[in-house]
DNA sequence: AGTTGCATCTCGAGC
DNA sequence: GCTCGAGGTGCAACT
């Protein structure tokens, strides 16, 4: 459904009415609705937030998503996922708007005690973003070159599953060694140590052959304490990017 | 610096140099601003992407954030963090928003084929979120009531520190054994389990008087390979929740 | 629906 | 600045 024929209405300092008509009909027409004004909010769900008066900035996405931004921070202050019912009302002479869903139960609510703007947006885009510089092109990366991970490296299989999970690339190395290769687009911590060692371990268990299983993390580079931990485990590193483009 | 008195200047389909006036003011006035129209987007920094033509929502903050939102998804589907410098521009006659930092070097370019809509809000929103059924609260539970995680278990030090990190509540059992606590706020896998293992035997290694540590996660609930993974590495599961308010 | 791990994760605290 | 871990993480892939 379109608005109009113009992808965009929007209100300037709207009456309560206006803006919880404008709100309503851009929730059932499929319309991004954004907001502007003075409002409280409160949510009650996975955890238990409010949020005292203050200016924000309202977004009810026709996905079901639901945000509230500050001015500052790149993440929203609240928000609810995609797959929410957006309602609209006007309770005590406010306007009032609340996304909520089931499973897991969680409701936002957002009060407004003026709303200096109002719109709706009637949004086309079929458009997928390319993006490169991913964990997967390292992988790639890998593939085309084994030699990048060592001499005579090579892949066997990738997403190999284990009793641990799924190893990034299983493979062997010149004299026939298992090796188990856990990648990282970028410097790595404690945890993704942890990780790889799950991995050989749950291979060693698995194969049960005695053999040790040679296990190398692949990442532009390491913290000192994952080095530290690599080092105790007995575990390798090498130090690789995802390729540039 | 306010906006003529108004918290909001909002313009609908405005020429392209109307824009950039709107969106060059705002940024300069540190207000919030939002546009709404089709354009073509490209990031480079820590990963490079593209998006080709279609209608989104921007979002420019003064903080020098930058969201670019599609119809879908909680997630913008590109964006740059505060901290940014946020320019405007007019090209070919394309108005072209662009936010970058140095250190990491990344750059995101908004070119917009048509405007729909920009606004400019000023924005005052001095309260804080406030937020309950944290981990943090999970720890205030137990430390008022410690014998949630077992009976006679006496907490002696939260965030104590070991080689591997700071441990969430370090104390001692009945017998007088050093237990260590993890926590979390939610159903846990095996990520948790290797977090709590590494101070097990971080803490084995630092005292290193032979005596064997407890470990102890504590957490609503555990997935079968956290449970496993568990019990191969000797650790303990306790099943507590953050407190609902 | 549950599990697992990636992410341009973001964010805050500590150093 | 870097490191580390929490997060109402979100998100996709897979079972």
């Amino acid at each position: 459904m379109t608005l109009d024929q113009d992808p965009a209405e929007t209100v300037r300092d709207p009456d309560v009415e206006t803006a919880a008509t404008v709100v309503g009909d851009g929730i059932e027409a499929g319309a991004l609705v954004t907001l502007f004004g003075r409002c409280r909010v409160a949510y009650d769900g996975r955890a238990t937030s409010t949020l005292g008066p203050g200016d924000r900035h309202v977004m009810l996405k026709p996905d079901g998503a639901a945000l509230v931004h500050t001015d500052e921070g790149q993440q929203p202050v609240n928000w609810q996922p995609p797959g929410c019912d957006h309602t609209v009302a006007v309770a005590d002479g406010e306007l009032v708007v609340e996304s909520e869903r089931s499973a897991p139960a969680e409701e936002l609510r957002v009060t407004f005690e003026s709303v200096a703007h109002v719109a709706a947006f009637d949004v086309t885009d079929a458009t997928d973003l390319s993006l490169t510089g991913t964990e997967e092109d390292l992988r790639q990366r890998i593939l085309d070159e084994p030699a990048l991970v060592e001499p005579s490296f090579t892949p066997l299989a990738t997403e190999r599953s284990t009793p641990a999970g799924a190893v990034d690339i299983y493979g062997e190395d010149a004299d026939g060694r298992t090796v188990v290769v856990e990648l990282k687009r970028r410097r790595v911590g404690p945890d993704a140590v942890g990780q790889l060692d799950r991995y050989v371990r749950a291979l060693e268990r698995d194969l049960h052959d005695g053999a040790a299983i040679r296990g190398i993390l692949v990442a532009p580079s390491v913290t000192d304490r994952a080095r530290d931990l690599l080092a105790q485990k007995g575990l390798e590193f090498v130090s690789l990017e995802p390729p540039a483009e």
